[in-house]
Formats: C-alpha cells, structure tokens, sequence
DNA sequence: TTAAAAAATGCAATCGATTGCCGAAATTTA
DNA sequence: TAAATTTCGGCAATCGATTGCATTTTTTAA
C-alpha cells in the first residue's frame, strides 16, 4: 500500500477484467453474481486492502447510516450513559454515531444541527439545551426528512418520537417518601423551568404535598440551585430561615444534594435526624456519602439502547401517518441513610 | 418544505438562471463571483432553506473534515471526558466527531477501525483496549493515510502521534508520597500489564522503592485489581497476611482505591492511621469519602484539546518526513486525608 | 438441435458538490 | 475607438459506489 491513492472497485475491475457493477455486487453479496467470480473479486479485495469509500455509497443511496446525536455536556454521567447506550445498539445494526455537545448553548445547538443535516444523518437524537426556547431549528430536522427524536429534556409542544422518563411520578414519590419518613417542611430546589423536566419534578413536589394536604411555602422553594455550590448556597438560605426546613429535595441533582450535605455536615446538622435529602440522578457518588444519599435512578445506559431501537423500530414502520410514539422509562427511588429516619 | 428532496446547488442554479458552478463558488465564498450575485444566491439559498450535502462534498475534496475517536468505553470518566475535550476544540476547527467503543474487546475494536477508514475519516484517536496486542490495524490506518493518534494507553512500539501522560513519573510521586509519610509497607494493586500504562505505574513504584532502599515483596503486588470489586478482594488477601501491608496504591483506578477503602472502614481498620490509601485518576467522589482519597488527576478535558489542537497542527505541517512527535502531559498527585498521616 | 427461460455481466446514468479550463463580459489602457 | 487586461461565469469532468436496463452467456425445456 504505497500508493497514494485508496484502492477503489475500478481498481478491482480492472485487475480482474470485469466490470465495476460486478464488483459492487460481489462486495454486496448481492444477488446475481456467479459464486466463483465472487469470491475471486473478495479475494482480490482483500489482497488489495479494499476497502469501501462511505461517502461515495451513502452519496449515491441517500442515506447514511449514521445518527447524530447532541447532548449538552458529553462528560456528564447521565449523558455519556445514555451515549454508551445509544452507540451499543447501534453499532449491533451497522450504524455510527456523531456525537455533538451544545454545552447548554442554544447557538451553539443550533449549529450542531445544522452540521447534522449537512452530514446527512439518518437520525438526530437530542436533549435540548437549558436556553432553547425556540424550536425552529428542531423542525427543520423534520423538513429535511430527518428522524427527530427528543429524549430526557424534551419540547413538549413538538410532535416528534420521545423517550422520556417518568419524571413527575418520580419525584411524587421521593417526596411522597420524605414525608412518609416524618418530615414536615421540605424544600424544593428547582432548576430553570424552562426545561420541562424540571416543571414536572416541581409538580410531583406540589402534588405530592398536595395529596398530604401540607401547604405549599414558596419561602422553600428555590430555583436554580443545580450545581453543587448553588445546592450549597441556598442551602445557607434555607437553613438560616426563622422556620427552616426538615427535609431538602435537590430535584434538580445529585450534585446539588451533594452540596446541601456539606454545608449541613459543617453546619453540625444531623442528616437525616434534623434533615432528609434527596437528590436526583443516582451518581456513583451518592452511594458512598456520609450518609449516602437518597436519590432516584434514571437507568440511563437502557434509556440510550431504548433510543436507538425506537429509531430502528420506527424506520421498518413504513406508515407515515402513525402518531409519534413517546416511550416513558419509569426511574426508580433508591432509599438510602440520608432519608432514613425511621428503622421501620 | 414539502418537497420529498432536498434543495441542491441545481435548484438554486435554476431558479436563478445561472450555473451550478457559480453557486459553488458563491457558497464557498470564493473567488470570482461578482458581489451582486453572490448575494443573491446567498439569498435565494437561504430561501429554499438550502443545507449542503457534506456527503458530495467530502467525496470530491478527499477530505470529511471529520475526526474518528475509539474509547474502550464512552461513559467512564476519563474517556468521556477527553472526548469532550476533542469535541471542544475539534469543533472550533469545523471538525465533526464520530465515537466507537471498543468494550475492551480487540474483535470490535478492529471493526471500529474499519468503519472509520471507510468513512473516510481524516484522523483516528484512539486508546486501546486491554485485549489488544496485535497491532495490524493500526498500522493499517497508517496505510490508508489516514492521521493517527494514541492517547494514554498506546502502543509504544508503533511509531505514531501519541499524547500520553507522564504515568511513571506520577506514580512514583505518589509512592514517595506515601513513604514520606512514613509508611513501612506499601502494597500495589496493579493493572493488566498487557497495557503499558499500568506498566509503566509498577515501574513507577517499584522505582520509588528502590530509591529509599526498600524492599520489594512479591506478596504485595497484586495484578488484576481495577474494578471496586477485585480492590476490595484483593485488600482482604493483603489484610489477612501474616504480616499485612500499612498502605495500599491502588495504581489501577480510584474505583479499587475506594474498594480498599470500604473494606478497611468494614474491618475498623483506620485510615489514614493504620492504612494508607492511594488511588488513580481523581474521580469525583475521591474528594467526598471519608476521609477523602489521596489521587493522581490526568486532565482529561485539557487531554482531549490537547489531542485535537496536535492533529490540527500536524495537518499545517507538510514535513512528511518529521519523527512522529510524543506530547506528555504531567499528571497531578492529589493528597488527600487518606494519606496524610503527618501534620507538618 | 433449437427455442425459451434464467442467470450473469456490462453499460451508462446517477447521487451533489467541486474545480480546471475556456470563453464572455466588463473594465482599463493606449 | 481598438486592444489588452481583468473579472465573471459556464462547461464538463471528477470523486467512488450503486442500479435500472440491456446484453451476453448459460441452462433448461421442448
């Protein structure tokens, strides 16, 4: 292999004599090709270190067996997971992946998808960035006759393939817990409710408290709190209030709870006696905490391999006019030392 | 957009009334294309809601603009966070990324590297997995002319790109970490030592030994530690010998480190006191046991744009005859509680 | 032995963008 | 006003694989 040049069909063809359609259709294994030219031209293949231009073949099918996928951080658990996922089952079916981060940029969102249709990806897989308030650029996916599907942080109002977790019975039921567990005034710490899944993890705070007919004290709500030192931060607030609280919902991560345990273990706090805490997500970390906390497993490397079989799934479905299908993971509650208030 | 294809560089040609080829060039901003009508064709493609088919293009040119990695596994810490580092800087460049995981397995990891020359990628980083001895198919992207980069754990024999960090040198600083302290027997937990990496970390502590005049003990040096699970078995072989070791590095990753450490806390065993503990790769959760863990940081993030930025340089370099060059970033040892047993 | 059917292969257009080369138009210079 | 430049724009080939259709070869049936 010293040329400069890549071996092509041509050079087959022309080493054997034949034409390059032949040897298309050999390397195809498709029909109509004499078995011993066959494997004459796979030999000849091999020996020449052939091996197929994917751009020239996706070029002339129109389709490129490729799925792109955006994510806002790839370095962050739940995503990499989720790419893991999506890249294992799609590398069963022959597919690859290009993986882009917007890094919770909506500009920059924007050009990934641009870049995605330019590459003429079979499929773009995304989790919107917090900025993305406007949709316009999800649609265009859709006008190029690209399957969309959203997953985690979804648009609610786009019609398109969803795979989403149950996020608002989820967090029903770790606070529905924490007040099992006795605790009377539990705060929320909420993220930006532009993104849907932290409207949702609010209302299953809300409806759970609600449903035990505890008030709702907007003094213990806190928005975007969903790192650890903003966690950390009004966590300071909300313990030095008149009336604290009992109990802390870090619903918008386990980051977030980390930072509550710290400023609560260095405020002497007891944790869970004089406070519960919740976090969201199920980090590697939350289990090794002291207390570990308690936090609710979003099963993100299945939700990546769900993602991609709904994509193959949906592409043998050759009935357009099916409604888009939303496919909900249920998460689940892992109770640790950090709630555990009673020995029951 | 109801059209079933999509807008080429011929329809605006048409609609236009002008050649195909001046849309080209007027896309591509370039020469000879009288201002006025370059607007105008800018305008009408923005009209049509053109998007350029990157397939044709990279075809012509020879080039995808694209960059190929291969990562034993996307969602472990330090890959996924190189590759959001390449992603990063790659990006900036115009550079798309497509991500394989070889799973550690040396059959998929072939496969990853026949995928991504028949896309046609400009350049392959990869780090290998720990079933790959046989170097074919890496010499085999060279063949192809494709750019190839090794990063952390590389094939020291090939004679490629590599950005790698300086392993030897850190572990030994960790080791006289831990002598300095005034451990007396200092067990290792090592790593496949098909890899040169984990070679390279037992050089690093045997190097360490040698230097204080220590004594080397076969009994101490356990292989095949590296997840949470063979840590944690291979501390409760060391603590139950007749005579046990007084510190522990965990060379092959902060998960065994955090294994020895669960098993110390389960025998009562005091740490720092009574054992030491030394990890590798400064996972998060390293700074949040208790105690927190001594560690080694890689710089991940900052590998990933070092990686890229090097392929971006070597491109402009036209010197074909130039020594591969080796860029070693200098790892950093993190001490924590779990080693500090003196105050000073 | 010959016609009909089936199998194998070749021809040439195609996918969409790029680019070397040439000619046309516009501009400058004499 | 004519000649010489310079600027624009078009033609057509090209990148490499695929595929509908035509043609040749082989096989089967009559």
């Amino acid at each position: 292999m010293k040329s400069k040049k890549r071996t092509t069909i041509y050079d087959i063809a022309e080493k054997l004599n034949i034409a390059p359609s032949s040897v298309s259709r050999a390397l195809n294994n498709s029909s109509y090709v004499k078995e011993s030219t066959k494997k004459l031209i796979l030999q000849t293949a091999e020996e020449l270190n052939y091996k197929m231009n994917s751009l020239a073949s996706n070029l002339r099918k129109g389709q490129s067996k490729t799925i792109g996928v955006i994510v806002p951080r790839i370095n962050q658990n739940f995503f990499s997971n989720v790419i893991a996922g999506i890249e294992d089952a799609s590398y069963k079916q022959g597919y690859n992946l290009i993986i882009c981060q917007s890094n919770e940029s909506y500009e920059k969102e924007v050009q990934c998808v641009n870049t995605l249709i330019n590459q003429h990806v079979d499929c773009i897989v995304i989790s919107i960035s917090v900025e993305t308030i406007n949709y316009q650029h999800l649609k265009n996916i859709l006008d190029h006759h690209i399957e969309l599907i959203q997953f985690d942080r979804v648009a609610d109002e786009l019609e398109t393939l969803k795979v989403i977790n149950d996020t608002l019975q989820a967090s029903y039921e770790a606070v529905n817990h924490l007040i099992t567990q006795g605790y009377k005034r539990i705060a929320l710490l909420e993220g930006p409710q532009s993104l849907n899944i932290f409207r949702q993890r609010k209302e299953g705070y809300l409806q759970a408290l609600k449903k035990h007919n505890m008030p709702v004290l907007n003094e213990l709500m806190l928005e975007n709190a969903w790192t650890k030192d903003l966690g950390a931060q009004a966590t300071r607030k909300l313990l030095s209030l008149p009336n604290p609280p009992d109990a802390i919902f870090a619903s918008t991560s386990d980051f977030s709870a980390l930072g509550v345990l710290e400023v609560a273990t260095a405020m002497n706090i007891k944790v869970p006696a004089q406070l519960g805490i919740c976090g969201y997500s199920n980090e590697d970390f939350t289990e090794i905490t002291s207390p570990s906390i308690t936090t609710i497993d979003q099963f993100s490397v299945d939700m990546g391999k769900t993602i991609a079989n709904l994509y193959f799934e949906e592409m043998k479905n050759t009935d357009v006019s099916a409604t888009p299908k939303t496919i909900s993971i249920k998460p689940k509650l892992i109770t640790r030392s950090s709630t555990q208030r009673l020995t029951e």
